[in-house]
DNA sequence: AACTGTGAAGACTTTCACAGCA
DNA sequence: TGCTGTGAAAGTCTTCACAGTT
């Protein structure tokens, strides 16, 4: 008993003071850092330490942290294990979040056999095509469906996220079939904003932005 | 010559007071939707519109075009055309990105054959891969060399940006090849931090993290 | 009336400085 | 020559309110 973790249970995000998405995307990149460290056996990790490997500051990782609870021990740091299941307890419940990908042309067959899920928190349960050749096929163990059948296996799978792979031709017609699907959380990979309803949230990521914020962004 | 839109030379981005990350990112969103807005022959738009399609403010809209110059016509709004020149003009002064890939496993494939860089800013100009099995060939018409040879051919070719597209296991090694060539931006596709000289600058994009933040961030 | 451009206010985020302790 | 947690200060970003233009 005495090495057991107490998890707070009968808590959700809604229940808790909003934290901004800046926060949680820091947060779950501790997390990342986290599982590197266990699996090294490193079982003690000071905020100075995670920020060196981070590239944060050490106050900003402490003030995160403490966002949730107050369980580093002061000279020594914090248990990486402990520290890895307050956060995801906090920020995902032992949930799967489950997604479903719209077009399975070469972005999207690499994201249905992307690594990093697997052993991760994200599960794809479906996806689908408009493409006879691909309609039925089975890739990275994830069926592909005819894109009008989404509104009812998206409902019957609960899906949490839908994810935009498609040409940006037909990137708003894919949109309103995943609104129509009951999605409230859309990834756009394509190269184009959609319009959706209000309660809809998107992000967008456009490589060819990223590319180019960064080389536009002269340091200091 | 009454229609000629008179270009700023003699002008870098070192020069002017830098502008932040975040403008950037959205400038070139601007400039994105621009270029729709002009295959539909529109060659009028006002930042309300912008920021319609766009879903900012429009406030942040006009601040953000203010960082450049002030081309807006108070009752009309901006010529299409000649706001996305201004604004590529600042930003990219007509230069061609040149990058170059790491990994050329699905995710790479998928970033070789990625359709939209074709008609813009950016080019790839050379991959490389320790497989036996691509090395030597052309994909999305770029040649796939030996990961040894990158530090030669970056620099012959230029590269400008580098990207890790390699499973996590060999990706601190990768960074290491392409600070070895001299390349000061790094895009890093695998999920897991890698640790670079304090002078080149690493975006990292990790999909779990994309799409845990976006289902971890409950609305308003 | 319909738009841009902007100083100032407000909101949000990060850093500083230090109390207190496995 | 440790380390966390935090109120307050500093810094950054966004929005407000409105002057100016056509």
């Amino acid at each position: 008993m005495s090495d057991t973790i107490p998890i707070v249970r009968n808590f959700t995000n809604a229940d808790m003071m909003k934290i901004p998405r800046k926060v949680i995307t820091r947060v779950l990149l501790y997390i990342r850092t986290l599982e590197v460290l266990a699996k090294e056996k490193r079982y003690l990790v000071s905020s100075r330490q995670l920020a060196d490997i981070t590239g944060l500051s050490d106050v900003q990782i402490r003030k995160d942290i403490s966002n949730f609870r107050k369980i580093g021990k002061p000279r020594i740091g914090y248990r990486t294990g402990e520290l890895k299941r307050t956060l995801q307890n906090y920020l995902l419940q032992d949930r799967k979040v489950r997604v479903v990908l719209f077009g399975v042309g070469n972005l999207g067959s690499a994201i249905l056999r992307y690594p990093g899920f697997l052993q991760n928190k994200i599960k794809v349960v479906a996806a689908f095509d408009v493409s006879r050749l691909k309609i039925g096929k089975k890739i990275g163990g994830v069926k592909v469906y005819s894109v009008d059948r989404a509104p009812e296996i998206v409902k019957r799978l609960r899906g949490d996220i839908g994810i935009i792979a498609v040409p940006k031709e037909s990137c708003q017609e894919v949109a309103d079939y995943m609104v129509l699907s009951g999605l409230q959380k859309i990834v756009n990979f394509a190269s184009c904003p959609v319009s959706v309803p209000a309660k809809v949230q998107v992000r967008n990521i456009d490589f060819t932005i990223e590319f180019l914020s960064l080389f536009c962004d002269s340091p200091k």
